[in-house]
DNA sequence: ACGTCGACGCTC
DNA sequence: AGCGTCGACGTA
């Protein structure tokens, strides 16, 4: 008797057996497993067998986990070969245990939309055009009424074109077709194969940094390299160095970066270096587009692959290296469903690949740069400022007293309005979108509140109304107090849409562009909003975070940052490593190439120390001192942590379900054992979307205790009584606190 | 007697 | 997570 094990994407921590039906070609014994694992069917899955699910064969049995009886036969095989490797099936397989997620799941974040709907995926076939045999001979005499037509035929005698290179000839479907019809030119259809890539050399001599670090760097073997250079020390000059060693050894080079941070420059830049096939992976791609880039690599004809998180899971036959660019961005956890960090993702399938992987930033997280300073990692840095940048200065601006010209002071808008004059480029940087953080009556104090949340209603102008951003809840905007009828409504607080109308009165003949969520949610609208910029033009620039990450904008030389003590003041303990991150980043912005830069910071604690350490210090005095912090208060990177969360219309429901967890997590760990269990605790907002959330948090000093605990613990999670009403989820290494 | 609705509980 | 089952209550 043989017995199918199949992994289904279904919240279920197991996997299930089911028989063969007779569509199998191969003998079906364990011994040719390796034909099988990794295939995918459709099973019936439930009563009634309406369902139908695609799963993945995880192994081949004689014995069953229960009766024969009990079990359904599968409806169809899918793929006649294993559709992923065994390295990717490993990989899922230790993401399944490490995030304590069910495998069919893994397996359905790791892979394409169109191959988890049980789709077959093939390369669309690349159309060129050729010239034919009887165009060779043709006397210079023919085609001279025809002038497009000979010019087009001249480019296909030179070569064959594809549709794309047609295009930027400029050369028109209309003159091909009449070219075909003379038989002088001809379409075929070709698929992509793999052609042998190669690199173009550097425009520019490496600085003897870039040179030491390469040196250093080797691509022998499973090794994390740090590289930590601030904006402009030439990183991306490393990657690209690597990539090239890389690829002319025959292998394939995979690059992570933030979410929004694959600006059209860095594309360009790759383009420019390698004459090799560079495929994207973004949110922006349709499931055809990103289908395809995935065959494209893992059939090998993709030689650089570029993408976000998921991008990880991208199946690389030949691949040789891993780099991760701004490792610090916290887009490289994913949030919700399977809360799996790339980054270090990126390190568990170097090391079982046995190759590098570099980590680069500019403000490392606590965890890299412990591991990078206890010499679990290489770290090799990058200092010097590039040749012509001269130095930025810092001016941490006390706010106190002054008066605030909705949310500026008058001496930044003086220095923006000088930054205009000398026909340069500012960044106004808040992160708060909408007009104003809150409503609130001058007249007895009501404020607007969110109905499903436990928050204040953001102010919108654009358009007129009060919006919840936590739950998206929205009202009309009100012009009386609802509690005593006072018309005196104020709002409080800064957001985006007021600095950009303050700016706009101010500053009537310059661009004034505001970049948040709410102005790019169209495709390209980035690209087109920013277009005055680009060129050049002096304008002033609004944007939260976003604006932040992968742009660089040669005639920015003022940045000021509005408010920059609401990052002083956060819950969470990664709060003052996050501002200070964000700081950096935004502060880098300013100045680049031969303009010199400056940095406002408008603040009430000109004194903070985080402050003056980060701006008088540097980041890495900084770190240190955050470090001795979480050494002291025994957190990560001193320690370890998961959280199990859950939420419910009903509040007692999450706290019974956790308190149940708290209980099997007591039971599961030895008196000995060094792990320590916080909770059930409120989150730090309480209701959200209706919901109640409530969080366990369980912390140990050995990353192998905490490991087992969840192994032997989690599953019971799914058993407890009532869990049905509560969403509930286990994040490990949780990167911010609920 | 026969609808609908929500709380369980099972899924090979 | 679905989706079926079963019992509570409502209506004729």
């Amino acid at each position: 008797m043989i017995i199918l094990q199949i992994a289904l994407p279904v919240p279920l921590r197991r996997t299930f057996d089911y028989l063969p039906n007779g569509e199998f070609k191969t003998d079906l014994t364990p011994a040719n497993r390796s034909e099988l694992i990794g295939c995918r069917c459709e099973v019936p899955f439930g009563k009634g067998n309406g369902r139908k699910l695609v799963g993945i064969i995880t192994d081949i049995k004689t014995e069953a986990s229960l009766d024969i009886s009990k079990l359904k036969h599968i409806t169809r095989l899918i793929d006649q070969s294993p559709l992923v490797s065994t390295h990717f099936f490993d990989l899922c397989v230790w993401v399944s245990t490490y995030y304590q997620h069910a495998l069919g799941e893994v397996f359905d974040t790791a892979l394409p939309k169109k191959l988890r709907q049980g789709e077959q995926i093939t390369l669309t076939p690349q159309i060129l055009w050729s010239a034919t045999t009887e165009s060779r001979g043709l006397s210079d005499n023919a085609l001279k009424n025809a002038r497009t037509q000979k010019a087009a035929l001249n480019h296909l005698l030179n070569r064959s074109l594809s549709l794309a290179e047609l295009k930027d000839l400029g050369i028109k479907n209309t003159t091909l077709k009449e070219l075909e019809k003379k038989n002088l030119a001809v379409k075929i259809e070709q698929n992509p194969k793999p052609t042998p890539p190669s690199v173009n050399p550097t425009p520019y001599s490496l600085s003897q940094e870039q040179s030491q670090a390469l040196e250093r760097f080797s691509l022998q073997g499973f090794n994390t390299w740090l590289l930590e250079g601030s904006t402009g020390s030439g990183k991306t000059e490393i990657y690209l160095q690597a990539i090239a060693q890389a690829i002319s050894k025959g292998n394939q080079a995979l690059v992570l970066i933030p979410e929004i941070g694959l600006s059209p420059q860095t594309i360009a830049r790759f383009n420019a270096r390698f004459n090799a096939e560079i495929v994207t992976l973004n949110s922006a791609m349709n499931d055809t587009e990103r289908a395809e880039s995935w065959l494209k690599a893992k059939l090998g004809i993709a030689d650089i692959v570029i993408g976000t998180r998921s991008s990880i899971f991208t199946p690389m036959p030949r691949l040789g290296v891993i780099i991760i660019d701004e490792e610090h961005d916290l887009s490289f956890k994913q949030q919700d469903g399977l809360r799996y960090n790339a980054r270090d993702l990126a390190i568990v399938r170097a090391q079982k690949l046995d190759i590098p992987v570099i980590l680069g930033s500019a403000t490392p997280t606590l965890e890299t740069l412990h591991n990078a300073r206890s010499g679990r990692f290489q770290h090799l840095k990058l200092t010097a400022k590039p040749k012509h940048q001269s130095e930025t200065v810092i001016d941490l601006q006390d706010v106190c007293g002054k008066t605030l010209y909705q949310g500026l002071s008058q001496e930044s808008l003086a220095e923006l309005k000088h930054t205009l004059d000398q026909g340069q480029q500012a960044l106004v940087f808040i992160n708060r979108r909408g007009f104003a953080p809150a409503l609130i009556c001058h007249h007895c104090g009501w404020v607007a509140k969110c109905g499903n949340c436990d928050a204040n209603m953001t102010v919108h102008h654009h358009p007129h109304h009060l919006r919840c951003h936590h739950c998206d809840h929205q009202k009309p905007l009100l012009r009386q107090c609802p509690s005593c009828f006072s018309p005196e409504l104020t709002d409080i607080g800064t957001g985006t849409e007021k600095v950009e109308q303050l700016l706009q009165q101010q500053f009537p003949d310059h661009p004034v562009i505001r970049v948040d969520r709410d102005t790019t949610q169209k495709k390209n609208a980035f690209t087109q909003l920013l277009e005055p910029v680009y060129e050049g033009q002096p304008s002033l620039l609004i944007g939260t975070q976003m604006l932040v990450k992968g742009h660089h904008f040669p005639k920015l030389t003022l940045v000021v940052v509005v408010d920059a003590d609401g990052g002083l003041l956060s819950g969470d303990f990664r709060g003052t490593e996050r501002t200070a991150q964000i700081l950096l980043q935004v502060a880098g912005r300013a100045g680049r190439e031969e303009l010199a830069g400056k940095v406002i910071i408008q603040t009430h604690h000109p004194d903070h120390p985080l402050l003056e350490t980060l701006f008088q210090s540097g980041y890495s005095q900084f770190a240190s001192e955050l470090l001795e912090e979480r050494q002291l208060t025994e957190m990560p990177p001193f320690s370890y942590l998961a959280i199990v969360r859950a939420e419910s219309r009903n509040p007692q429901e999450a706290i019974q379900f956790l308190t149940s967890c708290r209980e099997s997590l007591n039971h599961h760990s030895s008196a000995t054992a060094n792990v320590h269990l916080l909770g059930p605790l409120p989150a730090a907002m309480e209701r959200k979307n209706q919901n109640y959330r409530f969080f366990v948090q369980i912390k140990s000093t050995n990353r192998p205790t905490l490991q087992a605990l969840l192994c032997s613990a989690v599953p019971s999670f799914e058993k407890i009584p009532g869990n049905a009403k509560v969403r509930w989820s286990v994040d490990v290494d949780p990167q911010e606190m609920p």
